[in-house]
Order: structure tokens, then sequence, then C-alpha cells
DNA sequence: GAACGATTAAAACATATGTTTGAACAAAGG
DNA sequence: CCTTTGTTCAAACATATGTTTTAATCGTTC
């Protein structure tokens, strides 16, 4: 059944699956129908149901395929070697990266982002496998540049940081139209994540130096 | 029929308003149907396309009224005697509290969040009469502590302002599940304002000596 | 209190969409 | 060739939901 011989037939849930992750991140969970999701995929409407079930089961399979498509190598950003700086430049870069550019693989990034404003049962899945691990990379950057501050401080400042990149996600449409200056921002991942590790550090320290003394 | 008595008539307009922009701000367009914003506004199915015309009309009528309720006190912070780090500081205050209090007029900012990651439209309008004033009063503050910079770099560093406070709006399930630290947030909206305060403070003028030398 | 316009109510209507069905079809093995 | 098994397809089904319709109701005016 779900190991065959093999996909004798035709490839047809491999195609759903790819397809489907990229609608959902497009359209949000509600807007995309599953009859979009098979004319694109050269499937038939019943597809989803012999192959995954129902819709909401199509939903989390192509959400676990998302996960399992990053190549992560174990961001470099944890080799402890390098400055807490260079670390920090290297993990916004990285996760700006994958939010802004366009491209095949990255529905999985926003996928991710819809799924935090717009729950839909996955997340608790998802926060363990993929947004914690990067959250205690970003908490031992900070906390090794903020020094012995509580606890409470340290997730501030990475909220701080991950917000400021997220904003550049959530906020697109609004942007272009609240000035020109924000248009292209795929163009310029390199600039902004430069000003988003520069203003962070800043910030980081100016806040831990009230909590050191 | 649920509440015989009461039900003036001719009221019926305004329950739909207020109950619209609720479930609006709460469910997002889709997900939302007439169906329960009659039953909460204890108003029949048709009494939408009766004062409003449609859905999506009631929308823009929602919106539009959320947009008159706010009671805009011209922003203090915009009172250029006070210093800017003390406007810094008031807008924040005033944002995040706009933006996490609980309560009655507060689904008017949730209404403009949740505008911004599914745009239906009102968009435009939203920018033009909001966000765009808000921004202006931002960069204003931002240009005096950073002195004569680019402006591309004073819209870099208003959106690092703003992007770290509406993180704690659209990734609240997520920081819930993340770190018990981001417990009821609605009640620390005075400490994350200070966070976000100096965090922003140190930011900006960090990126502000890179080009001002 | 009768008449009239504005409002509300209950039901019907139309459509979109997730889901199911049963037949057709292809590949593999006997 | 026939059977079996997994897959695809077109059509039907069920339901949710936006919209319209038609009659009843309320408030006002004469």
């Amino acid at each position: 059944m779900d190991l065959p011989g093999k996909a004798i037939h035709g490839e047809t849930r491999k195609r759903l699956l790819d397809v489907a992750g990229e609608v959902f991140a497009e359209k949000g969970y509600d807007r995309t129908t599953i009859r979009e999701v098979c004319r694109r995929a050269n499937a038939n409407i019943a597809a989803v149901n012999y192959h995954f079930g129902d819709k909401r089961k199509l939903y989390a399979a192509a959400f676990d395929y998302s996960l399992t498509c990053v190549d992560e190598k174990p961001t470099p950003a944890s080799d402890t070697d390098e400055p807490a700086e260079d670390r920090l430049r290297e993990f916004t870069r990285r996760f700006l990266r994958r939010l802004l550019d366009p491209g095949r693989p990255s529905w999985h990034s926003r996928l991710l982002a819809r799924e935090m404003s717009e729950p839909t049962g996955a997340l608790e899945a998802m926060v363990r496998r993929e947004i914690r691990p990067r959250y205690e990379v970003l908490q031992g950057i900070i906390r090794e540049l903020a020094g012995e501050v509580p606890p409470r401080v340290i997730a501030k400042c990475a909220a701080s940081v991950i917000g400021q990149m997220m904003h550049y996600h959530f906020a697109r449409p609004v942007l272009k139209l609240v000035s020109p200056v924000y248009g292209d921002l795929e163009k310029h991942v390199e600039e902004l994540a430069d000003h988003v590790t520069r203003f962070s550090l800043a910030g980081i320290l100016a806040i831990a130096v009230r909590y050191r003394k």
C-alpha cells in the first residue's frame, strides 16, 4: 500500500506533494482548492483522496515533505570557533535568503510563515522540528554576545532579531505601498541581512549592559 | 428569535458593523461566515445583503468603521519638544498597546495586521489613512536620532522597529510553543515596549554612525 | 386606525468545494 | 489469455456558504 513494489503507473503522488506545498504556501490552507492543486499537478481530482485521504492529510504530508527537503547543513553558524558576531551575520543571511528568495524549495519557509499566522494544527510538529532548533542556535549566539543575563532577556532579543526579518515577509505588500524604497527585496537580501545584523548587534549589547552591571 | 424583546428596529446595521470587525479580525476574511456574524449580532442572514450589499462590502464597511473608531489623539509623540528618545518610547508603547491589548476596539489593529498578510483589497486605503501617517511619525523620530543618512537607511530602521513589534502579534502562537517565557504578552506591554525601545535606540545609532562619518 | 415605506425574517437558490463511487486501465504473474 | 492489484478517470454526491426572494413586521404619517 504505502510501500508498493514501485510507483508503477505514475508519479502522481510526488507531483501532488510538490505542487501542494507550493499552492498552500502561496494562498494559504483555506484559499487552496484541491481542484487547483490537481490541475497544476496534471492529476485527477480524486487523486488527493486516493493518495492522501483528504485535504488536511495532504497538507500535513506536503508540510512534512517540505521539512525533509531542506538541505540542513547543520548551520555552520554553530561552529563555535567563529566569533559570535560572524555567526549572527551568517544566521540572518541564511534566514533571509530562505525567507525571501523565490524559486522552488522556497515555499518551505513561506509555508512555515503562514502556519505562524494561521495555524492549522501542523504547528506543533513544526515548532519542534524546525523552529526550536534554529531558535536554540540564535539564543546561543545571543547569550555569547550578551553574557550573563536572565533567560527572559535572551528571549526578547531573539524575538527582536527574528521579528525584523519576518516583517519583510509578512508586510511585503504593505512595505511596497508605503515607500518605493522597499521594492525588489529579493535582490537585496545581503544588504538587508547586513542591516539586521548591525542593528541587532547594537541592540543586544545595549540591552545586555543594563542587566550585567 | 434569540433576543426577542430587545432588537430595536433599525439598530441592526450598527450591531453588524461591530460584530463583523471583531469576527473578521479574529478569523480572517475567508474563514468568517456571514451566518456567524449574523448570529453573533442577533440579526437575520439577509441583513448583511440588505444593509451592505454583500460580504465584501460588509468587510469594507467594517474596516472603514474601524478606522473612524480610533481615538487618534494626534500622537503626542509628534510633540517635537520632547527628546526623540522619549518620543520613540511613547511610539512603541502605543503601538504595542494597540496591537496586544485585548478588548473591544482592539480588533482594529488585528484587522489591520491581518490585511497585511492576507490582502483583500482594502489595503491601499488602509495604508493611506493608517499606516503611512504613523510611518511618517516614526521616520521623523528616527531621522532625528540618526542624523543625515540616506532615506533607504531610515526606511530599514523603521522596518526594524515595526517588525519587532508586529512579531509579537503574528508569531504569538509560535512564541508560546517555543518558550514558556512568552506567556501572557498582554500583561507585559510596558516591559516589551521598553525592550523594543532600548534595542532599537542602540540599533539606530549603530547604523547611523556607519553612514555619517 | 389605515396606509405606506423601511426593516426583519424564513426559506429557497446557486455555486463552490471536499469527498466518494464505480468503471476503466495499466502492469505483473501465472 | 486471465486474474490480480494498484492506479487513474469522469461523474456523482454532500455540504457549506454567499445571495436572493417573498412575506411578515415595525414605525411613522395622515
